[in-house]
RNA sequence: AGGCGGAUAGCUCAGUUGGCAGAGCACUGCCUUUACACGGCAGAUGUCGCAGGUUCGAUCCCUGUUCCGCCUACCA
């Protein structure tokens, strides 16, 4: 640096872009060493392909760049891997709302119209967010880009559904799903967010069918499906109910009567009357319940969440009502419910009663339990030496205060439902031969919309479960049964996090058994936050120890979620975000990176003013002039004095080298 | 409902084997001293949530309690 003076501030924008330019021309970012000190790999946490950097990701970057530069330094064959998700539902709405603003919809589009607009969208934006990570310094190896849905990706993603559905492993039932009925998709358990809000109870008499005078009165939160009852359950023990247990009752608003049956895992006596309705179309328990007693679900609401005109036929609701339910709203439904109850004298009470509402966590909209074929993964099996590898430290979870969580998550982990009714993503490896299938395809209990959708709307749930499915890595052109050749491939694709669960060995070439894949994995650390632990690492852990035999990384590093001044989450609709790429330019990206650095204290979230990076702006410049300082005064290089003719102050610095120093200390302390 | 975390200066937070309480910002005073006003120097500031207990000694360990936050959960 031969420059005559510095300038009197720092000038972050010019001096990054030296440096970002200096890198890239060197190919600092490549695994560059021996590897004889060891090797360390970070896999990205994939930021949705058509996303903005935001200060959550610049917390997990920053975390991110300064272990694997520090490990870079001491020597290791380093390497960090970045890449994008495909995020299918939220791309797939990001890019819906787009169409709607051209007053068009993705059916209006078709299939694969509308698949090729995504792909543009995503050629467009994709490398948005890249861009932003190479402006937030990030050192990785950038010529090692990968994306869910390349080419390899996308082939390891098939390779391991068709082992796992030889192996038992993915099936295709018909249960009771999570239903976003905005996105009309299937979601898993865990994409539902539950909001605690204040519900109310309704208490409901239902007459006995022998005797219209008598009456059982039942408790629910949800008046309008009752008119899918299959039975009223009590407590067996109950001395209230014990003698009507076998007795009907007339399910009101309908010509139907249901049993009383006694249940005791679904009835807690002690609440509201000690008497349950069941509707096993429209909730969890129920739809256990009814499998205990052999009930058989009568579906209500159609998949847009409204009155189904075949449903209430089916459930024999009194005419005059049925035309007035038919394809309304879960509230508006609700109401009417409530009002003809109340007309009939057959609502007695109403208390408020809090509860939790599901709401779909790409659209907030309330989400409803549905009946429907979807495929899903045989978690159970994964789980057992999933839970062993964290028990045993072979991954360790820091801070330990979430393993825990882990643990108590996957002992009682669920089926993972991976089929989603979106057309981005990776369309499921499984045809249909129309000639072996003629009775289970289309069969359907909604009839109407089999009839009325357009093809290209048509849902898997019209794809009956008796249906036999060709599961094939490469696309069957006849059918091994019987020869014909009219196939046509499963409509749904597979949840977005089924790809990303594969991230840590497929970005590194499996299956194929690469050099890269030899070199840098089982991974090293794993950083990320808290929010994806089930989502993303808890699979990725799964997947990792069955299809490779290893843990996918050795430590899962989880840091803090970066919230505003006053601890609220960020969002824009409350327009309290800190834009990152603002608060790079405004205070260098070092000042943003320090403040967010010096603020990460692990499991604790983070409350981030913009005065802390204006703080640490001054600090940098603070440094800068440092330098400056000594550059003033010194008067040209010299050659450097030995060590024991140099006065105290100059060996005390000395002493104070990189290896001593705090921030390697305090990375030291973590043990990474 | 269960699990976890937090409560320390006006604000945001540190405080890792228990030994007279710390930082940044904000505040006060002085300094227009050629590295830096995105500055320097000096300074004030706390019953360490509350109540017990262990200890020579507790912000730190134990018990109880209050408030806040998060995660998991099928109480209609």
């Amino acid at each position: 640096m031969a420059s005559p003076q510095l300038d009197k501030t720092y000038n972050p924008k010019a001096v990054e872009k030296q440096w970002g330019a200096y890198w890239a021309e060197h190919q600092l970012f490549q695994p560059r060493h021996t590897g004889e000190d060891g090797s360390f790999c970070i896999v990205i946490p994939p930021p949705n392909v058509t996303g903005s950097l935001h200060i959550g990701h610049a917390l997990n970057n920053t975390l991110q760049d300064i272990l694997i530069r520090w490990k870079r330094m001491q020597g290791l064959k380093t390497l960090w891997i970045p890449g994008t998700d495909h995020a299918g539902i939220a791309t797939q709405n990001v890019v819906e709302r787009q169409l709607k603003e051209e007053g068009q919809s993705r059916e209006d589009l078709g299939r694969q119209a509308f698949i090729e607009r995504v792909w543009t969208w995503r050629h467009q934006s994709g490398d948005t967010i890249i861009g932003q990570l190479k402006q937030l310094g990030a050192s990785c190896d950038w010529d090692r880009l990968r994306f869910t849905m390349d080419e390899g990706l996308s082939l390891a993603v098939r390779e391991v559904f068709v082992r796992f559905y030889k192996e038992g492993l993915i099936y295709r039932g018909e249960r009771l799903i999570n239903w976003c009925p905005r996105c009309l998709t299937a979601l898993s358990d865990i994409e539902v967010q539950h909001e605690d809000l204040k519900g109310t109870l309704y208490h409901i008499r239902y007459a006995l069918a022998e005797d219209p005078e008598t009456f059982l009165t039942v408790a629910t939160t949800r008046p309008e499906t009752l008119l899918g009852d299959t039975a009223v359950a009590v407590h067996p023990e109950d001395p209230r109910y014990q003698h009507l247990i076998g007795k009907q009752v007339r399910l009101p608003l309908t010509t139907r009567t249901i049993p009383i049956v006694a249940d005791s895992i679904l009835v807690d006596r002690e609440f509201a009357t000690g008497a349950v309705k069941i509707t096993p179309a429209h909730d969890f328990n129920d739809f256990e319940a009814g499998e205990r007693h052999g009930l058989k679900p009568l579906t209500i609401l159609d998949y847009k969440a409204q009155m189904d005109p075949v449903g209430l036929k089916n459930a024999m609701v009194d005419q005059d009502l049925l035309a007035t339910l038919s394809l309304k709203s879960v509230q508006e439904a609700r109401s009417i419910v409530i009002e003809t109850l109340k007309q009939k004298d057959l609502l007695i009470q109403e208390e408020e009663h809090p509860m939790a509402l599901g709401k779909c966590y790409r659209c907030k909209t309330v989400v409803e339990p549905y009946l429907s074929p979807q495929w899903f993964v045989k978690t159970a099996p994964l789980a057992v030496p999933a839970i062993e590898a964290v028990e045993t430290g072979k991954i360790r979870i820091l801070p330990e205060g979430w393993k825990n969580n882990y643990l108590g998550w996957m002992r009682q982990i669920k089926d993972w439902c991976i089929s989603r009714q979106i057309w981005w993503g990776h369309q499921i490896p499984a045809w249909y031969c129309r000639n072996c299938n003629k009775n289970n395809l289309l069969d359907t209990g909604h009839a109407v919309e089999a009839t009325t959708l357009p093809d290209s709307n048509k849902m898997s749930c019209f794809i009956s479960p008796n249906a036999q499915p060709i599961v094939s890595k490469t696309d069957p052109k006849i059918c091994p049964r019987c020869g014909g050749s009219d196939l046509f491939q499963d409509p749904d694709v597979l949840d977005t996090w089924f790809s990303s669960a594969l991230w840590p060995f497929s970005t590194l070439g499996w299956p194929e058994q690469t050099q890269d894949l030899k070199t840098f994995y089982p991974t090293s650390t794993l950083v990320t936050g808290l929010d994806i632990l089930f989502f993303w690492v808890a699979r990725m852990v799964m997947m990792g120890i069955k299809l490779t035999g290893q843990v996918p990384f050795r430590d899962v590093y989880i840091h803090a979620l970066v919230r505003d001044a006053e601890g609220q989450k960020m969002s824009k609709s409350k327009g309290n975000v800190i834009d990152p790429l603002t608060k790079m330019s405004q205070y260098g990206t070092d000042a943003l990176r320090f403040t967010l650095a010096s603020m990460a204290s692990p499991g604790r979230d983070m409350k981030l003013a913009e005065e802390r990076i204006e703080g640490y702006r001054n600090f940098v410049t603070k440094i800068w002039n440092a330098a400056r300082f000594i550059q003033l005064h010194a008067d040209g290089p010299k050659t450097a004095a030995p060590l024991e003719s140099r006065p105290f102050p100059d060996r005390w610095i000395l002493s104070r080298k990189p290896c001593h120093s705090g921030s390697h200390q305090g990375l030291r302390r973590l043990s990474l």
